[in-house]
DNA sequence: CAAACGGTTGAACAACTATTCAACTATAAG
DNA sequence: CTTATAGTTGAATAGTTGTTCAACCGTTTG
């Protein structure tokens, strides 16, 4: 992806914003691949089939057929969003037999959805 | 939308949940609407453009001209993402003359994304 | 008043995404 | 070995979403 460029017309005349400041204030924030990362972190949470299941595991690890009865939703689907979840390493598994045990990853998650969730209860 | 409801094949016989402890598990959930908020609420930041103009507007007001410039984007699409950030109370705006300057709304979200940064610069 | 500028809005289009379905792998049991 | 169960995967479909474009509103300036 292309990096910022600036537009034939910079800026409004009225505001205090110009090319040079848009440049400075262009500087101050995050470099533009972690701005992606970041956004594509919150995507990821962004489904509430995805934050449904991190709640399922959030008491134990639980193989893919309880978590699929747990919300109601076939195997296949649910599966599906594991991936995603597993790909972004939120949730680890293990195998054991026949079925594949999930859990999540990361204490740091659990901090920003509870936050979130205090953020919208308030 | 429905509520959970348990699949004709409740779980898979090796796995410890069966439909009582299905029922145990779902009750130590958020609340279906709460689910539905905070997955909601996770789309809104899950878009690039709409993280950089949290960004943008991090170290102080800025009006729609300005905030293209800066993105290098239309004032019609950030309007757009604007509207969005507006309608689920990420940001506030005044009217200034012929501008419209655009800030942050809530300290609550830049403690959230400061700690989603620590959590993918990990 | 008329023109210009800043901003918003709705429709249209393209790109993306979640679920379904069918086929497939692997482990366990008869 | 054969069958059944747990889980994964790829293709297809339907729904969602971000940007563009054109038209529009409100304020300011000539």
């Amino acid at each position: 992806m292309k990096d910022f460029e600036i537009l034939d017309a910079p800026s409004c005349e009225s505001c205090e914003l110009h090319s040079s400041e848009i440049e400075r204030t262009r500087e101050n924030m995050p470099p533009e691949a972690e701005l992606y990362e970041l956004s594509d972190f919150f995507k990821v949470l962004g489904d509430s089939t995805r934050m449904k299941i991190l709640f399922a595991i959030d008491g134990g690890p639980l193989c893919v057929c309880d978590i699929a009865a747990l919300l109601g939703m076939t195997k296949s689907a649910v599966s599906h969003q594991l991936k995603i979840l597993r790909q972004n390493a939120l949730v680890t598994y293990k195998k054991a037999g026949k079925n594949v045990f999930y859990e999540l990853a990361d204490e740091h998650v659990r901090d920003i959805i509870e936050k979130a969730l205090e953020h919208i209860r308030e």
